[in-house]
DNA sequence: CCGAATTTGTTTTGTTGCCCAGCAAAACTA
DNA sequence: TAGTTTTGCTGGGCAACAAAACAAATTCGG
């Protein structure tokens, strides 16, 4: 186990250099979640002196990371302000998502600029590490430039299961029959970079995701419930993401909703996962669970959408488990905004009325008067570029670890 | 609603003069969490120079905070480092503690020392507003001496309820009888003061006592769990209190452990507080609820430490429906430690064993793993401290906010 | 079309805060 | 008692942000 208990409270004392990393960090980091704006504009977002702006955003702008652009038209009176934008030749990370069915890649820029972007199908029977591994290891090597042209500052790797942050060792990924893969370890091998790798849950990292890009944007509380044959949610508390003691934070798939329900592959019954889960939808419509996917899913929208008693009846079954699975996050974590993710943002429109209803009537009521229900914006690439938020999170952190274009020569 | 979506981020940038306060902060706080030390163990703690370390510590001592005395016997070679100690005649804030059956008040300076103590029982008759304040302005006038001697930075109050940070406002107390009372203001006129009143939920500021002075030291994800007649959680994730969006985070006290239980007062069906709560246990005891109160408690314990069979079957009960909640509470929130609080603390021994089966048997694999389960070690003082903390911390964020020697003279 | 008002970039000059180096002091060691 | 180790103390230096003064670029009013 990695507790660490530590007997003496150690708080850091803080340098100048470090200021001058926090204040690097913060110009980027504003860019970076909310678009370009004008030097003007950071300083009062910042509350800096505008000499000091100008020092740092030269000093950004010599890492290669931000261009000065022509001002904004028509922003009134006084000498206008130059934009400053995100550069689009800055570093870039190669971001992952490993889902059930298909695996994600994307060269992704400051910003979540997403320059190159493949989805491949992942047939169940191509599962093994060894065999996605070997997918990645070509797709990446076809979308990433040989070295100098593109800085890459890290990889990032979204995958369903159970992930520990500090190796990238992937403790239990019971939807893709995985456990203990050392899966950073077998993908710095086979992509022959020394980069850092980090690997982290899909839920955990859409709720990064839509939180600085997607439909949580502004929102200091978020939880992001992601739905596909499995059910995981992540959570952002006060802006930011957390993980728990061993990351299993928010395991909320596990929770019982229906104490009647069908078993579970977790050993208890009527989970969360069972009554929600992709397996649910397509059981209740009278599809063959076995072909679970996206087509499948497909069709039991389209006879939804064409009148089918039975698709109709399978969905108000869903949403109705939904909203009370819904009513205990509101309970538990009282979130502005709870953002719908995966399969079950695809089904949003017809569970829509029923989710209010049903929290309406089971959620504490003032946990419940703020809250807003809403499907993912990102789609299905909110965990992929959750991926990419990982691995630019150091250079976010620390600007100056990328060298200037002077060092770099 | 105090919803407020930023729809640009705004990142702080920081000014040399935030560095110091923010290294004086470090240092203050490490005495405040960690006791006494010597300079060069703080040179060591935070990282900076020692002749840094040297200015800052003269600065806190100037201004009344911090006292250097002999350094440490027997330490090994090298020139001895004076000790630093919290002072005992440095600023002090008055901790009030609003309990269903007492009110407790206390004079804490730093490093959570309580200075002066006092404790009332509260008869259920005497609940009303009104009284609860007069009763506190007697008792704190009492206890708090004439203004030059003591500098008071700031009035903190615990209330079983759920309270607006913002303002005092205590939003709704069921077992007080209160809703929307404005308790802030109302102590700031009885009172007579003009500091600062902050108001918080009990269980929330037993957490960050807990968390700071007693059971969950060293541990950086704690839930404190509080039972009384109600059951409140307390949660510090990542080493911070959490508080969701509108101060509702964490309410389990309202999650639904057994289907077919008692109706609860919130409206629904058994509800954890309806089956852990002290009225649970007298009833399953056979003892008068509305005898309840810290002595129906004791009897229940003593029958049941003389071997009465009724009492050790509500034990054995109420155990079972603690397990299955801390079951609950270890796989949503994945913690270091839960600490028991209140009269759960009180029956922790005799439910020990039974916690620990039923956790074993319901809790996730991996979450359960590394959690500790422990009671209190501050007893009834716990949400007293809290309180005390709360007030505190605007001291600790910022020590410059106190006057120095020279400039109060 | 021109000048006043406004706002911001630029440059120079503080001011603050932390680090470093060298020396002195105070312990332990043998 | 001499050597070693560790720490406090002092003065000098550097880095980072702020403030002030001036220049530049725009809007607005006539």
């Amino acid at each position: 186990m990695e507790r660490s208990p530590t007997p003496r409270s150690v708080r850091q004392g803080r340098t100048s250099e470090e200021l001058r990393r926090h204040n690097l960090s913060a110009i980027l980091g504003a860019l970076h979640e909310g678009g370009s704006r004008s030097r003007s504009e950071l300083t009062r977002n910042t509350g800096l002196n505008r000499s000091t702006i100008a020092t740092l955003v030269a000093d950004l702008s010599q890492r290669g990371m931000v261009v000065e652009g022509p001002p904004k038209e028509r922003s009134g009176p006084g000498r206008p302000s130059p934009e400053v934008h995100l550069s689009d030749v800055g570093p870039v990370v190669l971001a992952i998502d490993i889902g059930v069915d298909s695996i994600g890649l994307a060269v992704v820029g400051l910003g979540g600029q997403m320059r190159r972007h493949e989805r491949v199908d992942l047939a169940p029977s191509r599962r093994k590490p060894e065999q996605v591994v070997r997918v990645i290891a070509e797709l990446g090597r076809s979308l990433l430039p040989a070295p100098p042209e593109q800085r890459l500052a890290g990889i990032g790797v979204a995958v369903v299961g159970v992930a520990r942050r500090r190796d990238g060792l992937v403790h239990f990924a019971p939807n893709l029959g995985w456990r203990d893969e050392p899966l950073a370890d077998r993908l710095r091998a086979a992509l022959e970079t020394d980069v850092s790798i980090q690997v982290g849950n899909d839920a955990d990292l859409g709720a990064i995701a839509e939180h600085r890009h997607g439909a949580g944007v502004g929102f200091a509380n978020l939880v992001f419930l992601h739905g596909e044959v499995g059910v995981g949610a992540g959570v952002i508390l006060d802006g930011r993401p957390i993980r728990g003691a061993d990351g299993y934070f928010g395991e909320v798939g596990h929770v019982t909703v229906n104490p009647e329900g069908r078993p579970c592959q977790c050993g208890s019954r009527g989970c969360l996962e069972t009554e929600i889960g992709e397996l649910a939808l397509l059981r209740a419509a009278g599809v063959e669970p076995a072909r679970v996917g996206r087509e499948a899913i497909d069709e039991v929208l389209d006879r939804a959408a064409a009148g089918d008693e039975a698709a109709l009846r399978a969905l108000r079954e869903v949403g109705r488990w939904l909203g009370i699975g819904l009513s205990s996050i509101v309970n538990i974590f009282n979130p502005d905004v709870i953002v719908l993710g995966g399969f079950l943002a695809r089904i949003h429109p017809h569970v829509e009325g029923q989710i209010g209803s049903t929290v309406g009537k089971r959620a504490l009521p003032a946990s419940r008067a703020g809250v807003q229900i809403v499907p993912s914006r990102l789609g299905v690439d909110a965990t992929l570029l959750g991926a990419a938020e990982l691995a630019l999170a150091p250079v976010l952190a620390d600007p100056t670890s990328v060298p200037t274009a002077v060092e770099a020569a």
